[in-house]
DNA sequence: TTACTGTTGTTACTAGCGGTAACCCGCAGT
DNA sequence: ACTGCGGGTTACCGCTAGTAACAACAGTAA
């Protein structure tokens, strides 16, 4: 068979294909929210449904390729915050402070994101949609785990300990920033401050209060 | 109108009517997650969709009518543990291990509560549905908060310290609580020493590694 | 030229969802 | 007997995710 070459092209122009419709879509769900509908999806791409269920084969398809974009985008920004050869807190600060951010940059991505809908992965699904479907917060808790495994001596059982900090640390970031970017209750440097005050042992060093109004 | 004792009754009447329809909602959802649908919660009632609209309004209503129920019964459980007169660490600790314990108890109906799909609550529906209708973790976090300045003393600006503090732990909780129900890595008393352990700062603690396999 | 094959796209449909309008029945009060 | 009225039903609307079937065009082979 000499069609390499020719599934060659065609490969990489389904390609650029899937990434202008995955385009399309997150304009659309940038507009939407996170309950866009195929239909909106397939006309702002010009064209209708059946295509994008062709592409991505079924809702949760595409939801899974726009997640593992942003995804992607986002873990690089942390790692390159979490590798800064600076202090420990003042990277644990830097950390924090690019999750803020970002998620404050595009608040409906976002959201949409935090909604996988749960729904169990197929194991395969014939294409290689990505190994990294996995919902954002758990990537996220698994790299943290990583690298926390790889920069501190926890001794042993320290692989454990390392995961439950990890996706502890990664809950504490997200239930924090979603609390904050509704509320906006302060700006960002001082919630990092406060987030990383917590970590750094102030709940426990702090004194009880002696004479409170109760008596 | 000396209807009173009339509507009294039926007050207390459609009440329980009320009730009976939330334990078959309970069972639905417990049986069929949290997509389950009006018709098969009307159907497990024994009736049919309108009756359901009648009593909650929408969907949004019904669950929000669960949820309350739900919530408030786990805030009592955490508030007993967050008042028992013993140490600071092991308030938390028992804390952490009843959120835990709620939510290994019921899977299910702990996932439907965690998943509002937001869409903002109408500002009022004629009936009192609850003015607790906010989301869980909201609730948490700002209850959470309010022990925090009750028995911390954090100085000036502590109202705001105190409510970061307590949306961060509950999305700590959160978060490990979801990563440890799925995978399950290891015993409920390992999880919650673990994530007081990064509470009390450890992660500031400990040191870092040395010489690493990296170099 | 003709016929086969594959990709790209369409129209038109199904099944099920949340939600509602209109009607029905039994039981109070006058 | 007639009138309300609350609890209940049937039958529908508009919308969604998802699919089947068909149409048009490429390239390739005989």
């Amino acid at each position: 068979m000499e069609s390499t070459e020719h599934s060659g092209r065609q490969q990489t122009a389904t390609e650029r294909r899937r990434r202008e419709l995955l385009e399309a879509a997150e304009r659309i769900v940038l507009r939407d929210g996170p309950d866009a509908s195929m239909n909106a999806i397939a006309a702002e791409a010009g064209i209708t449904k059946p295509i994008l269920y062709r592409h991505f084969g079924d809702k949760g398809g595409l939801y899974r390729a726009l997640a593992v974009r942003h995804t992607d985008a986002l873990l690089a920004n942390l790692a390159t915050a979490l590798d800064a050869p600076v202090l420990r807190r003042d990277r644990v600060e830097a950390t924090l402070d690019a999750y803020l951010l970002a998620i404050e940059a595009r608040p409906q991505v976002y959201r949409f994101l935090m909604h996988p809908s749960d729904e169990d992965n197929a194991p395969e699904s014939g294409f290689d949609v990505g190994r990294h479907s996995a919902p954002l917060l758990r990537r996220l808790g698994e790299e943290l785990a990583k690298v926390i495994t790889d920069r501190l001596d926890l001794g042993p059982g320290g692989e454990l300990t390392a995961r439950v900090w990890g996706h502890g640390i990664v809950g504490m970031m997200h239930g924090a920033g979603d609390w904050w970017l509704r509320e906006r209750p302060c700006s960002r440097e001082q919630l990092v401050t406060q987030l990383a005050d917590l970590l750094w042992g102030q709940l426990a060093a702090v004194e009880d209060r002696v004479g409170g109004p109760g008596f």
